[in-house]
DNA sequence: ATGACCTAACTTTTAGGA
């Protein structure tokens, strides 16, 4: 079981390397953000076609979010329970199951940016991963394999970024932000990138500008947070990192863990 | 080179991203 998130900025736009990564990676479910599209928008054929089950939850311009998937899609959940999302699409949930009568239970999540940090949208991403903690406790007491995969917008630690300086003040690298992790953390999940590496320099983002991508001036901000019954299954993770130098990119790259 | 981009939209400029 492979399952994969990716940041696309515009899944209109990202047609192509999208079906050229599902027919590689073949991820069996891919958690997408930024579709930038409403509902009408997806371009659901060309997905369906490639072999997977859809569920979005778009918006015009901005945000949107789905998940695809190889196996049946049950219970979809859209939105945070109790949270005020002030229309803006970032979050999705979808019960899955899977070939041997298994379930698991995934989330894409696209969190917001924050910046400028003196502004209202710090406010509102700090009570958005509030809600998406009090959120992903009540998962634990499921007590089910459960995924919740994104873009975070939250760089977690010095060896995340290329240069921890040169983003000491942005919303993305505040300790509030990295303090909002923790917490999401310590309830009980596990960074799956974390699980099996400690390498310093694994990003998923670089910036469209200034030659971040030739200059390696990266950020890991794009997570899959697994719940004990995932955790437990965890074999390998891979940042497909190749995507980055393809033609139109994203400025994220899709990150995948696969299970046993 | 204190530079350099990309996307969508009521498009020729702006807002948002990170």
């Amino acid at each position: 079981m492979r399952i994969a998130t990716w940041n696309v900025n515009s899944v209109r736009q990202r047609l192509a390397p999208l079906l050229s990564f599902l027919k590689e990676a073949a991820p069996d479910v891919l958690c997408l953000q930024e579709l930038k599209c409403e509902d009408a928008a997806f371009p659901r054929m060309e997905v369906e076609d490639a072999g997977y089950n859809v569920v979005l939850h778009g918006q015009k311009t901005f945000n949107g979010v789905a998940i695809l998937s190889k196996f049946p899609i049950e219970e979809t959940t859209v939105g945070l329970p109790g949270f005020d999302h002030e229309g803006q699409s970032r979050y999705i949930e979808a019960v899955i199951t899977h070939g041997d009568g298994g379930v698991v239970r995934v989330g894409s999540i696209y969190a917001p940016n924050g910046n400028p940090p003196e502004t209202g949208k710090y406010a509102y991403k700090l009570k958005f991963m509030e809600a998406l903690t009090a959120h992903a406790a009540a998962l634990l007491k499921l007590e089910e394999a459960t995924v919740l995969a994104g873009d975070y917008n939250i760089i977690p630690e010095n060896r995340d970024v290329h240069d921890p300086a040169a983003w000491a003040g942005d919303a993305l690298f505040l300790p509030q932000s990295r303090a909002a992790w923790r917490r999401l953390l310590n309830l009980g999940y596990t960074d799956a990138l974390r699980a099996v590496t400690d390498d310093a320099g694994l990003y998923t983002f670089w910036d469209y500008q200034a030659g971040a991508w030739q200059k390696n001036k990266g950020i890991r901000i794009d997570h899959l947070l697994l719940s004990p019954q995932a955790a437990d299954r965890l074999q390998r993770v891979e940042i497909v990192k190749a995507v980055r130098a393809g033609e139109k990119p994203s400025d994220h790259v899709p990150i995948y863990a696969e299970f046993a």
